[in-house]
Order: C-alpha cells, then sequence, then structure tokens
RNA sequence: GCGAGGGUGUCGGAACUGGCAGACGAGCUGGACUUAGGAUCCAGUGCCGCAAGGCGUAGGGGUUCAAAUCCCCUCCCUCGCACCA
C-alpha cells in the first residue's frame, strides 16, 4: 500500500487552525496545576521580516513548553512585539508614512511569519509596547522611579553628529562618525533624563547567585557592574583651601604617588583658572579632548597625550612631598572622583605617561625594575620606601593604608562600580513620551498618575530640530501644558524613552495582558512569575538583563511584583550566519528567508533542521544541504506508515533502542542538546527502515519524542494511523531505566591500550565470564603469545584490558 | 590587556563520570531505477598501505592498563569588556 504524498502545506495549514480553534496552547486560568512559564525575547518588528535567528531561540523553547505541557504544567508561552525604536522611525522618515503604520504592517507580517511555523504560543496575551495600554505602565514605572528618587535629570555628554544636529545612541556611532551620514560626532552636554541603576549594583551583583544564568552570561554581567574595592583619598592643593579626592584600588602604593592627573573634565580646572599659568594650552587640550568621541577617547588612542596645569601642585598626604597635577583624557570624568593619583612605578597606564613626560618613577613595591616596567604583581611584591608599609605585603599594606588614611582624616575606604547610571532620555520621536512636565515656578512635575498614559501624538515631521530636541518639541500645542502642582503654564518633556524601557517588564504584562488596573495583578503574578527559563540572544544579556533586574528589584521594594528576580535560568543561543560564514545583514543581500524555506520544505522540515544545525550555543553558518537533509528524514518519517505491523507494544529486536531513544531524547531537550536529539531519532527511524517494519507501538512512541520539533507531521500521522486524542493532549512518555540496556554487551577486548578483539557477554558478567570470553578469542591469543600478563582491568559493559610484557 | 568559551574527517558536528574516536547530517565515489535526475534506493567514504599492519582529536611533554576528555608548556580562533585608576 503506498501511502499519500507528505504534502506539508496542507498538513501543517490544518494543525495550525485546529490548534488555533482549540485554543490549544493557552496559558489557563487554573491554578491549582504547577505552572511553567518560558519566555523568549519578543522581536522587535523590523521591515525585514523575521530572520532565521528568531527561530532558532523559538523552537527551542517551543519544544520545552510543549513537553512541559504534556509533563502536566499549565504553560505560559507568550509572544508580543518591541515595536517601539529607531528603524521603524527612519523608515517612516524615509517613507513619509506614520510609524505607527509602519509598525501595523510590521506586525501583521511577524505574526503571519510566526504562526505559520507553528509555535505554541498563547496568542491571546500578545503584547505591544507602542500600545497605549501597555505603555501608559511603562510610564507608570517612571513614574514611580522617579517618586523614589531614581530618576534624575542631569547634564552629561552626549554623541552629537555635528551635520544631522542629533544626538546618537552609542550603537549608532560607528568607528567614531555618525553611522547614517558618515558626519563628526562629538559629545555634547545635554540635560537628560538618568536612572539610578548604580544604586541596585552590590544587589545585581549579589543576586546573581539566585539564578541559573550560563557560568558566561554571569561573567558578563559582573565584569559589567565591575566591582572594586579600594580608598579615596584627599590630596590637598598647594597655597588653596582645596582638596583633590581620588579613588584608588592600591592605597598601599600612596607614597608611590608622584603626580596627579584630572579628567579634563574636572571641576578644579575651572575653579583654579586663575593660579594656571598655561591657561591658553590647558583649555586647548580641553577643546580637543571635547571634540573626541568617547570612542577616539578609549580604543584609537594608543599614545596618552596631557598637558600640566602650571602653577597648580599638591601635596602627597603619606610622604608630604608636593607634586605637579596634569591633565589627560585618559583620565575619565565618569569613573571614580575624575582625578588619580599617579603611581608609575605600579601602574602600566601612569607609567607610560610618566616615561613620555619625563615624571619621577618611585618603587614602592619589590619585585620588578620599575624602570624598565611597571610592576604590578599584587602576590608576591613587599612594600618598600613606604614609611609604615615597609616589609608589607600588599593585601596587609592595603588595609594598613586604609587605617591609617581613615584615622588621619584623609581618606576612607571605598567601593566603586564601572556601572553607569542608565541615561533614559532619547531625543527622538518613536518612543514612550516621558511623562514629566516642566514649569518654571515648581520646576520638574510628574504628570499625575491619572492622566497616564501621556500620548505619543501625531506629528507632521519625525525629523529633530536644530538643537537637537526631539521631533515632539515642535508641536506646541502638545508641548504647552498646565502644571499640575501650581496650574500655571508649563511645558512637556519631549525627550522619550529609549528602547528599553518597554522590554524592562514585558514578562510581567505577558501575567496579565488586559489588565486596566496595574500593570498585572498580583495574584497573577503571584503564580506566574518567576519566568522559569528565559532564552534569547547572547547580543542582549549584559544591557537588557540587568535594566530589567533593577527593574524588577525596584518594583519588588515597591511591593509591586513578589519576586526578587525575574528570571530563574536565563540560556542564549548562537547566532546563525549565511552560508558563507558572514553575518546575514540586508545590505550584505544574504539574508535567508523563512517564508521560502516553509513554503519549500515545511515549518516542520525548517524547524528540525534548525535545531539540528549544530550545538545550540554555537554561531553557526547555514546550509542549505543541511535543510534538505532535514526534509528527507521527515519523508523517511513519513514513509514509515508503510512499514507498520501490528502490535501496541516494543518489539523485542527494538525494545531497548526505543527506551534508550525515550531516555536520550527527554534530557537532550533538557540540556538543550537539540542536534543529538534528532541524531537519535534519525537513527532510529533509519533502522526501522532497515528492519522494513515498525510496531504500532513504536511508531507512535517516535511520533511522540518528535512531536515538539516537528508537531504537524507527528499530529498528522499520530491522527492517519489512529492513535487516539492528539499528541499535544498526551502525556510525554517514561522510560524503564532497566531497559535501556541490552542483555548481551559488546565489550572491546584491548591489549596493551590497542582494541584487539570485541566478545559478547552478559550485561551484568563477571570479571571471569569477562576474562574467559576474551582469552576465546584467537586474536587475543595470538598477542598474548609469550607474554607475560602484567594487569588485567574489567569495566563491567565497556572494555576488558590487558597490559602485557 | 582582562574575562569566558573553543581547536576532532572535505564540511556542520557526535563521544556518559577517562573506557572501541568520527554517531547523525551534508558532500564525494560507485551502482540500481529512469527519456531525464538537483528525486528515490543500495554500497563505500579519517589518513598511509595490495595486505598484514601502522598513524590519527592544534603542537610538545606528562599521569594512567586506558586520554579528544585529566595536568604542565606553546600556538591559534571566537565572543564579551576594554586607559574603570
Amino acid at each position: 500500500m503506498a501511502s499519500r504524498e507528505y504534502n506539508h502545506s496542507e498538513i501543517e495549514k490544518k494543525w495550525q487552525d485546529i490548534w488555533e480553534k482549540e485554543g490549544a496552547f493557552r496559558a489557563t486560568p487554573d491554578k491549582s496545576k504547577p505552572k511553567y512559564y518560558t519566555l523568549i525575547e519578543f522581536p522587535y518588528p523590523s521591515g525585514e521580516g523575521l530572520h532565521v535567528g528568531h527561530p532558532r531561540s523559538n523552537t527551542a523553547l517551543d519544544i520545552i513548553a510543549r513537553k512541559r505541557r504534556m509533563e502536566g504544567y499549565n504553560v505560559l508561552y507568550p509572544i508580543g512585539y518591541d515595536a517601539f525604536g529607531l528603524p521603524t522611525e527612519n523608515y517612516a522618515i524615509k517613507n513619509k508614512i506614520h510609524p505607527r503604520i509602519v509598525t501595523e504592517t510590521n506586525i501583521a507580517r511577524f505574526r503571519n511569519q510566526l504562526k505559520s511555523l507553528g509555535f505554541s504560543f498563547d496568542w491571546s496575551r500578545e503584547v505591544n509596547t507602542t500600545d497605549p495600554e501597555y505603555y501608559k505602565w511603562t510610564q507608570w514605572i517612571f513614574l514611580k522611579l522617579y517618586e523614589h528618587g531614581l530618576a534624575y535629570k542631569a547634564e552629561i555628554p552626549i554623541n552629537w553628529c555635528t551635520s544631522c544636529k542629533i544626538g546618537l545612541a552609542n550603537e549608532e556611532v560607528v568607528g567614531g562618525v555618525c553611522e547614517r551620514c558618515g558626519g563628526e560626532v562629538v559629545r555634547k552636554i545635554k540635560s537628560q533624563w538618568m536612572l539610578k541603576i548604580t544604586e541596585y549594583a552590590q544587589r545585581l551583583l549579589d543576586d546573581l547567585d539566585k539564578v541559573d544564568y550560563l557560568e558566561k552570561i554571569k561573567a558578563q554581567q559582573v565584569n559589567w557592574i565591575g566591582r572594586s574595592e579600594g580608598a579615596e583619598v584627599d590630596f590637598a592643593v598647594v597655597g588653596t583651601e582645596k582638596k583633590i579626592r581620588v579613588f584608588t584600588t592600591r592605597p598601599d602604593t600612596l607614597f608611590g604617588a608622584t603626580y596627579m592627573v584630572l579628567s579634563p573634565e574636572h571641576h578644579l580646572i575651572d575653579e583654579e583658572r586663575g593660579r594656571i599659568a598655561n591657561w591658553e594650552e590647558v583649555s586647548e587640550y580641553r577643546a580637543v579632548a571635547a571634540r573626541k568621541s568617547d570612542f577616539e577617547r578609549t580604543e584609537l588612542t594608543k599614545e596618552k597625550t596631557g598637558v600640566p596645569l602650571k602653577g597648580l601642585s599638591a601635596l602627597n598626604p603619606a610622604t608630604g612631598k608636593e607634586i605637579p597635577v596634569w591633565i589627560s583624557d585618559y583620565v575619565l570624568m565618569s569613573y571614580g572622583t575624575g582625578a588619580i593619583m599617579a603611581v608609575p612605578g605600579h601602574d602600566s597606564r601612569d607609567w607610560e605617561f610618566a616615561k613620555k613626560y619625563g615624571l619621577p618613577i618611585v618603587e614602592v613595591v619589590k619585585g620588578g625594575d620599575v624602570e624598565k616596567e611597571a610592576f604590578v604583581d599584587i602576590q608576591s611584591g613587599v612594600l618598600v620606601n613606604s614609611g609604615l608599609l615597609n616589609g608589607l605585603t600588599v593585601p596587609v599594606a592595603i588595609q594598613t593604608m586604609i587605617d591609617w588614611l581613615e584615622k588621619q582624616g584623609l581618606g576612607t575606604r571605598k567601593v566603586n562600580y564601572k556601572l553607569r547610571d542608565w541615561v533614559f532620555s532619547r531625543q527622538r520621536y518613536w518612543g514612550e513620551p516621558i511623562p514629566m512636565v516642566h514649569c518654571d515656578k515648581c520646576g520638574w512635575v510628574p504628570v499625575p498618575e491619572a492622566e497616564l498614559p501621556v500620548v505619543l501624538p501625531d506629528v507632521e515631521n519625525y525629523i529633530p530640530n536644530e538643537e537637537g530636541e526631539s521631533p515632539l518639541a515642535n508641536i506646541t500645542e502638545w508641548v504647552n501644558t498646565t502644571c499640575p502642582g501650581c496650574g500655571g503654564p508649563a511645558k512637556r518633556e519631549t525627550d522619550t524613552m529609549p528602547n528599553w524601557a518597554g522590554s524592562s517588564w514585558y514578562f510581567l504584562r505577558y501575567c496579565d495582558p488586559d489588565n486596566d488596573k496595574e500593570l498585572a495583578s498580583m495574584n497573577e503574578l503571584r503564580y506566574w512569575m518567576p519566568v522559569d527559563w528565559y532564552n534569547g540572544g547572547m547580543e542582549h544579556t549584559t544591557l537588557h538583563l540587568l535594566y530589567s533586574r533593577f527593574w524588577h528589584k525596584f518594583l519588588y521594594d515597591i511591593g509591586y511584583v513578589p519576586t526578587l528576580e525575574p528570571y530563574m535560568k536565563r540560556t542564549s543561543h548562537g547566532m546563525i550566519l549565511a552560508e558563507n560564514g558572514e553575518k546575514m545583514s540586508k545590505s550584505r543581500g544574504n539574508v535567508i528567508n523563512p517564508d521560502a524555506i516553509v513554503e519549500e520544505v515545511g515549518a516542520d522540515s525548517f524547524r528540525v533542521y534548525e535545531m539540528f544545525i549544530g550545538a545550540f550555543d554555537q554561531t553557526i553558518p547555514w546550509s542549505q544541504q543541511g535543510l534538505k537533509g532535514c526534509r528527507r528524514f521527515l519523508e523517511r518519517v513519513w514513509r514509515l506508515q508503510d512499514l507498520l505491523v501490528k502490535g501496541e507494544g516494543f518489539s523485542p529486536e527494538f525494545e531497548v533502542s526505543m527506551h534508550k531513544t525515550t531516555k536520550k531524547v527527554t534530557l537532550d531537550y533538557e540540556r538543550m542538546k537539540f542536534n543529538t536529539a534528532v541524531a537519535a531519532m534519525m537513527e532510529l527511524t533509519n533502522r526501522f527502515h532497515d528492519a522494513g517494519k515498525i510496531t504500532r507501538g513504536e511508531f507512535r512512541r517516535l511520533l511522540h519524542l518528535l512531536n515538539p520539533i516537528a508537531p504537524h507531521i507527528t499530529e498528522e500521522l499520530w491522527e492517519i494511523v489512529g492513535f487516539g486524542k492528539p499528541i499535544y493532549r498526551q502525556s510525554w512518555p517514561a522510560w524503564d531505566e532497566e531497559k535501556t540496556v541490552e542483555d548481551t554487551v559488546e565489550i572491546a577486548v584491548q591489549i596493551n591500550g590497542k582494541v584487539r578483539a570485541v566478545v559478547s557477554v552478559s550485561r551484568d558478567a563477571s570479571q571471569e565470564e569477562a576474562r574467559e570470553a576474551a582469552m576465546a578469542e584467537e586474536a587475543v591469543e595470538k598477542y598474548l603469545e609469550g607474554k607475560r600478563i602484567v594487569k588485567e582491568v574489567y569495566i563491567p559493559q565497556r572494555i576488558y584490558s590487558i597490559a602485557v610484557k
């Protein structure tokens, strides 16, 4: 009997319709069941449509979600759109279409593409960050942050494109120039809303212990937070009452501080302008430094530069000696105090600078040759030339010095973080309006909660104005409002929020997406949170994770979420490259379109290939041939229906294989080793074809195991063969550990480390039995002839090893 | 420079807790079927060798009956951070 053709389009459409009609994958309101919350990063609905990276993550957690449902969990696997952002705005500017329309179109396209791939999302909970009903709560969170003193305005430098006359995000500055026009980018001071994430630095660090993130993800978080311990030390400025405060992790080297360096932006420079003899030189240097972008100041600057502040000097509090003060852009205003004590003998940056400008180098830790290079080893060194510290090791000297400084009132113990406060303003149109009003009398006043959302008004033109203000600044009827405080005339904030805002809490909204009273009800959050398993790209494991953890902790502190951390487990998938190993991009013209693949080989083949392509966390090039191999596999599965024989159980020859494969696939899914799970099922399928038959029980099991990856074809075959209610309503199969090993196993016989024979023995054969079997082999006998056995090792089910002389 | 992870056939990759290296897929070679083959099926496919056998997991050394796996040294690659005092 020849079965009908495997018609993927027909089958996939059919099952997608059934799932939709049945609401098969809706999270149920029934809270008596244990819950499981699987989350993928919601996509940015770009104009290019889905790219092959999305399905890699989506399929992986779809497998987990489908499996969990079969394991009896009430599963929440939601989807939404992170739809505010620049590409849409730029597209809108270029094509003169309202970003809202562009967004709607893009979302519709994404939705169709995602649906065509058969993901088991709960489509009834879709969220969209650009929906006023959603961003109302994003604004609400901002108000709460403001209310708790965690949002403030500050004058901080932004990347400013001199030709477009707009502020750019860091990622828009490429190689020091504007990504779009190639124009020069400089730093410009602008007043910006900031969020005090630094206040949470320690907790963000400490609570990493409470979560199960991949090690490298944790490492990135730790790295980014960048905690370092040390001391702040005051240096008196000679002839003034002023002090220069520095942060150092090496207070033990204070005796070796032979000069100081201020950042070019340091306030003391202007304050003591009158004393600076070479003001012209200094101000020229500052101007050059200001013109440099952060990129140039760090990445490109190989050789250090600087100028002395002639007429200013400081006192080293340890030696009492007068030391010169310089300015240089290797000292960053944004870290520590914006000033350093330079210890050229024991810091390679200071050493380089001192060598270039002929500043004195003093050895205070013995062990190297400070004339040749800075000696920075803190393990082996012993303090010298350092008064009370002489003879101490570095760690001891650090503590001794801090104690001394504290006693003398010259300094204090201090912890610093690399983490900076979060610049929260964007001078853009397509983002959440920041719900603040500025009144000349009252200052900044929050928009009352009852007036939320502050809806983004329609504008004619999305281009920022000459001063780099958001396009919203041009809509006077929107900008001009009344002060919620005094009722007088006031102006709305025209900056909008960054992309990171809406994505910092979306997982909460999924728990209760239609709530118009709260961002989500505590009742729902108590049940669903935390997210049990969150997968996404490696590119989001630093900022997005940190920002959303920060917001979550804040919401926890003020009593709106029930958990300290948002995500229990975080994994990341590798990128998929084009066939030639390049990154896929529109400009390179090498983007692989999932639509064409779904059309040609079907969603199931696509999904199988996405999982089979390689190790899940590895970056990997796409292969059209590899995809075809997966289609062939599904065709072989399809044709198994022609080999079907009676028997609801497993045949003796396949029993062990069935249990083994059940175990392997089950565990591999959990470990995200999808490629080997697929391989195991391919192998099994090949063996059924070799055998020319498969029992109904065996076929049933194979379809069941394959279902999470290839849900359409397996449901179809399940129905054709008549296995009863659909797979998605079945329970996940179990295996019998006892039956995962054959009664008779083949073990290798090694002589001096080389395999000389393979013998069959019972799986629990004693050493004697195994030995007997081994010795009976002709080949073994040959290698033992005339030799003396010195050692024999028997590892049941594995090996019989003989060492001879 | 710092942090993390890697280096295995022609390619993507397998290999439990140290136990027969190369599963599975692709490609390639040969064959079958065919008007045809970019379809399907069968066989083969790490390297050297007619064979027996030998050699093989970046390179070198070590531990062990046994090493891709553990230890030491060297080289290379990828990712993240990068003048963070």
